[in-house]
DNA sequence: TCCTACACTAGACACTGTCTAAGTCAAGCA
DNA sequence: TGCTTGACTTAGACAGTGTCTAGTGTAGGA
C-alpha cells in the first residue's frame, strides 16, 4: 500500500486525506467494491469524504492503471486492486459473488482474422459465469 | 419475424399492438439497440407506447430466450436479437460500434478446473475490444 | 358479446454517475 | 516559517437508465 501511495506521489499527485483513504480502502481484503461502498468504507475513516472526490479519485486511479474496472452485472462498475497481473473474472450468477480467475491460452487468439474486421484489437474480457458453491448448496 | 411472434404466440403470449411494435423494431437491420432507441423507434409507429412496456417486453423477450443483453460499456444495456446463434463481441472503444464475432475453440474450455472455485459454470462472455477502421482512420 | 386476467400507461422513484461553483489546502518558494 | 497558487474537495443539482405502482384498457376464452 505505502508502494502505492509512493508511486502516486511520484507521478505528480498531490497527497490528500481523501486520496490516502481511498487507496487504504482498496487496499483492504474487500476487493471487487462498487464506487458507493468504497464511499462508505471512506466515510469511517473521514467522515466528511464527499461521493464526487471518490469517484474522482477512482476515475484518476483507473486512468493511472493502478486500479481496473469491473462490469460483472449492470448495476455499478466495481473496481478491482489486482491490476498488475492479468486476470478475467468468474461470477456468480445468483449472488454476484466475484473470483479472479486465469485462464490458459492467449484469449485474444481465439479470434480469427476474418472475425475482425479491419479492428485493431487490443483487450479482451472474459467473464465466465456459474453458480457458486454456496449458492448451489 | 412472424416466426418470431408465432413462437411467441406458441408460449402463451398475449399478442398486443405494443409487443408486435418492440419485436418488429428488434428485427429491423438496427442490431443491438438500447432500451430507449427501441423505445424511440416504437413510438413512430406506435405513438402512444411507453417506455415501460418496452423495458417489459425487452425483459420478457430476455427470458424467453428470444434476444440477448449485451452491456459493452456501462451505458444502457443493448439488445441483440441474433439469441439463436452462440457468439461473442468485438467493441470500437472509440465509437462504441458493436460487431458479433465467432471465436475459435470453446471459450469455456480455457478455464482449468484448478481456476474454477467450486462453481458450476454455465456461460462465458467474450468482449473485444479495439478500434474500428473508421475510427482508426 | 361478455368477462377477467393480463397488459399498458403515466409518472414517481431509485440508483449510478457527472458536473459546477465556491471554498480549502498541499507543497513549492521566498 | 509563512505566503501563494492552483490543484483538490465539497455539497448538491442534474442526467441517464431502469423499476415500480395505481389506475385503466384490452386480448382472447367462454
Amino acid at each position: 500500500m505505502s508502494d502505492l501511495l509512493e508511486r502516486l506521489r511520484g507521478r505528480g499527485w498531490r497527497m490528500t486525506a481523501q486520496r490516502r483513504v481511498v487507496a487504504e480502502v482498496l487496499d483492504g481484503d474487500h476487493t471487487h467494491l462498487t464506487a458507493d461502498e468504497v464511499h462508505a468504507r471512506a466515510v469511517v475513516k473521514l467522515p466528511e469524504i464527499s461521493r464526487a472526490t471518490v469517484y474522482n479519485t477512482l476515475g484518476e486511479l483507473v486512468s493511472l492503471g493502478e486500479i481496473i474496472e469491473v462490469s460483472t452485472d449492470r448495476r455499478a462498475k466495481r473496481y478491482d486492486p489486482n491490476a498488475h497481473r492479468p486476470h478475467q473474472h468468474l461470477v456468480c450468477s445468483r449472488c454476484g459473488a466475484i473470483r479472479d480467475v486465469h485462464p490458459t491460452g492467449n484469449p485474444l487468439a481465439t479470434l480469427p482474422d476474418s472475425e475482425r474486421f479491419g479492428f485493431t484489437i487490443s483487450d479482451v474480457e472474459v467473464t465466465y459465469r456459474g453458480v457458486c458453491p454456496s449458492c448451489a448448496s
